[in-house]
DNA sequence: AAATTACATGTAGAATTCTGCATGTCAAGG
DNA sequence: CCTTGACATGCAGAATTCTACATGTAATTT
């Protein structure tokens, strides 16, 4: 149950409302949870029903803004601190690289691998673009410490990456 | 709908039993993906009625040997080369390290902090009793790259935990 | 002024995963 | 011989997650 976690955590952060914490989902923390905004609102629900969390101001479009209650942030504490963690990661990505290097013919692999790579190199210009923002908005920057380490996986990951490359044997005929 | 690709990718390997696979999600594919036997043994029985898989040898305790057909093993390739990947991960982990250093008191990071360095350390040492098992085993070592890969990984992770570790406040009493 | 895009929230049913229970075999040690 | 532990497979019901549908508002662009 760990949905509940991640949404206290990014709460507690700050106040937000279920649109916002949909796309942190998205950008922020997409290397660690994944959850669409159909979790989520019923998650916010939830958890507004249990006293963790409560709404802390209205704006346009019926949007809320959620924070958390003293409860909640109880509860977050008690996760982190008693509770050990669950290890069973779920990443699709891994699983390909794990496949590629040896069960594709070079060929195949150097496709799957490349867009791979290409992705890490994508993912690691957005991780960068959180990273200027900010510090050009200073002060605080409570993302920090995980968009740091996204970008030192991303990077031996990259590494990693076109090592597998090169060590595919060489096609023979087109060289680009 | 990825178990099934990882199931697939184990078996074009090598041949193996369903308790056989657990066990191997259970340490190789660890990082990679999570799966119970409850889910393994239906998911094979749904390979077979496909003839995506076959019983290439039965053994003792009523064990079934499963392998690769053909129509496995071209639904792996084109599921690496002709899908893209999705980038959901599901990392409980993840959530943890993203919060621990900004949100709790120190003394409460410290252990959380503490206690996923410990777990990864312990980690480590299961990568290199595989990686030396394999390499004593010589020749084929078919997950040789992904250990290659989860030892990288697993070493700026140790980095990054003993950074934040050492970004805390000190604790003004006791200096262990 | 109209159309498009981004914001914002929600539900229903299907698919997937988890927890707990259940059963039985074989090998090794006491 | 009896017990324990690793091997080996399976099911049922609960919980979680995904896909698709659904609705409406505010700002921006044309």
């Amino acid at each position: 149950m760990s949905l509940r976690h991640a949404v206290l955590g990014l709460l507690a952060m700050e106040p937000a409302t279920g649109y916002e914490l949909t796309r942190k989902f998205d950008v922020s923390l997409s290397n660690a949870w994944h959850a669409s905004h159909s979790q989520i609102y019923p998650e916010l629900a939830k958890l507004e029903s249990e006293g963790m969390v409560e709404v802390v101001a209205t704006g346009a479009r019926n949007s809320r803004t959620w924070a958390l209650t003293p409860v909640g942030r109880e509860e977050l504490r008690r996760w982190m601190v008693d509770v050990a963690p669950s290890r069973a990661t779920r990443d699709e990505s891994a699983i390909r690289i794990f496949i590629a290097p040896r069960l594709l013919e070079p060929a195949d692999a150097r496709i799957a691998l490349q867009r791979d790579l290409d992705y890490a190199v994508a993912h690691r210009e957005i991780l960068e673009e959180i990273d200027e923002r900010q510090r050009a908005a200073g002060g605080t920057a409570p993302f920090a410490p995980a968009v740091d380490l996204g970008l030192r996986v991303n990077q031996v990951m990259q590494e990693w990456l076109r090592d597998q490359l090169a060590a595919l044997p060489a096609e023979p005929k087109s060289r680009r």
